[in-house]
DNA sequence: ATTGATCCTGAACGCATGTTTAATATGCTA
DNA sequence: TAGCATATTAAACATGCGTTCAGGATCAAT
């Protein structure tokens, strides 16, 4: 039926307007206009709107493509690891590159795709979690789900937050991005999840009994987290 | 001179716009338009560039004025301790609260604000740390500049993420935001803190070394940073 | 070759936005 | 009171946006 687009699969115009949109979205954000895409993707920006009916169609073709390409990476088995070990892999892919600036652009906004792709590390570390507590490299936690899902927001988080902060010349270059958060957080890093923090149970004793004997809710009650 | 605005001070009408433009930019982001907030402050939108010069000139009176306030604030002590503390009470205070709300959007856009309102958290981490050692009840660090600043950016970034993920009924509600906060992620955060995640040196030896002969720039190195 | 579907274009529409402008109201000063 | 600077408004302006529309180009099928 449809002559030129299906059939040939991916190569379409369809998939280079949406993989460039891909890149401008990565690149400057979503704000990005339909216009400066379809001259970029060298088309018409009434075409845009007839292949995706709509920005937002465009968007979700878009969030379904990278959440599917990095489905497949991790398919391929390409990373083991930490959230930063996979970022900076893929980054250092020059094919995949746009698809991490899409992805930590989407996580910004916090939409659908956010939630998806942080679902997907937080399995992944899950995964590499149960393998290091049962080689006896990591620490057993009361709750290796939540454990998970925090370190994975929380490396996601420090990440983003420290890239806006410190905007490198290029932002679009990701793996510079990754390098200059390993550079100046690295050692902090290591620190703490070696060595710790708190030199005494004062701070997790007091959550636990915070937990078992929740108080009003005011603030003037114990320190439930720390930093 | 001015006869309505500067000797009254602060209570004058361009005060009012101001702080509704504060609480709006903070509920709605700051694409909330110069219409909106003149008609939620009862003016027309001619007044806010007649005072203002332009919509960025509006945020940057808004930006130094919640820099002011929050420096008032640690002047008069009202809070000691962790990001999460320091938030939790500021956002409980009815009045400071779209301070906060505002500060968290200024973060996210990362512009010059957040730069200030990290830094004014990192000094406030650095000395309650400082204290912490000295009194033996927090581990030293081998940068504690560097981990002051990671262990703010890991906090807010974390808070800002999961908020972002987990978006409650109201989010100008702060202080619900603050508490779903510590719901998921408290006893990870007490547990990582106090017990620490590597059960061996090995990740922080791989760091040490790495700083000392780092390789070339591929990936395939050391693992320098884990989650 | 004619038909019909799809791809594609270029211009236009409608809307929201930041900003400007001309005019009016207000209140201090002389 | 007269004058003048300031506060304030309503309307218009200019721009960029997503989107629509009418028509042309391309290609498979009859």
């Amino acid at each position: 039926m449809k002559p030129g687009s299906d059939n040939r699969g991916d190569l379409s115009t369809r998939a280079r307007v949406r993989d460039t949109a891909i890149d401008l979205f990565g690149r400057h954000g979503f704000r990005t206009s339909v216009r400066a895409i379809a001259e970029a993707a060298g088309v018409s920006p009434g075409l845009i709107l007839h292949h995706f009916d709509s920005k937002e169609g465009l968007r979700q073709s878009c969030d379904e493509h990278v959440l599917g390409k990095i489905r497949e990476q991790k398919e391929h088995g390409v990373t083991r690891g930490s959230v930063h070990q996979m970022l900076s892999a893929m980054a250092a892919v020059e094919e995949s590159a746009p698809l991490v600036g899409y992805a930590l652009r989407s996580l910004q906004s916090g939409g659908k795709l956010a939630k998806s792709f942080i679902d997907h590390f937080v399995t992944d570390a899950e995964e590499w979690i149960t393998d290091g507590v049962a080689a006896g490299t990591i620490i057993p936690s009361r709750d290796e789900k939540a454990r998970a899902r925090f370190l994975t927001i929380q490396g996601f988080g420090a990440l983003m937050l420290d890239a806006a902060l410190n905007p490198p010349d290029d932002p679009s270059d990701f793996a510079a991005v990754l390098h200059g958060y390993i550079q100046r957080n690295g050692l902090p890093t290591a620190e703490v999840y070696t060595e710790g923090l708190m030199k005494d149970r004062a701070m997790l004793d007091a959550y636990l009994m915070y937990v078992t004997d929740p108080p009003g809710d005011d603030q003037a009650s114990g320190q439930p987290a720390k930093p």
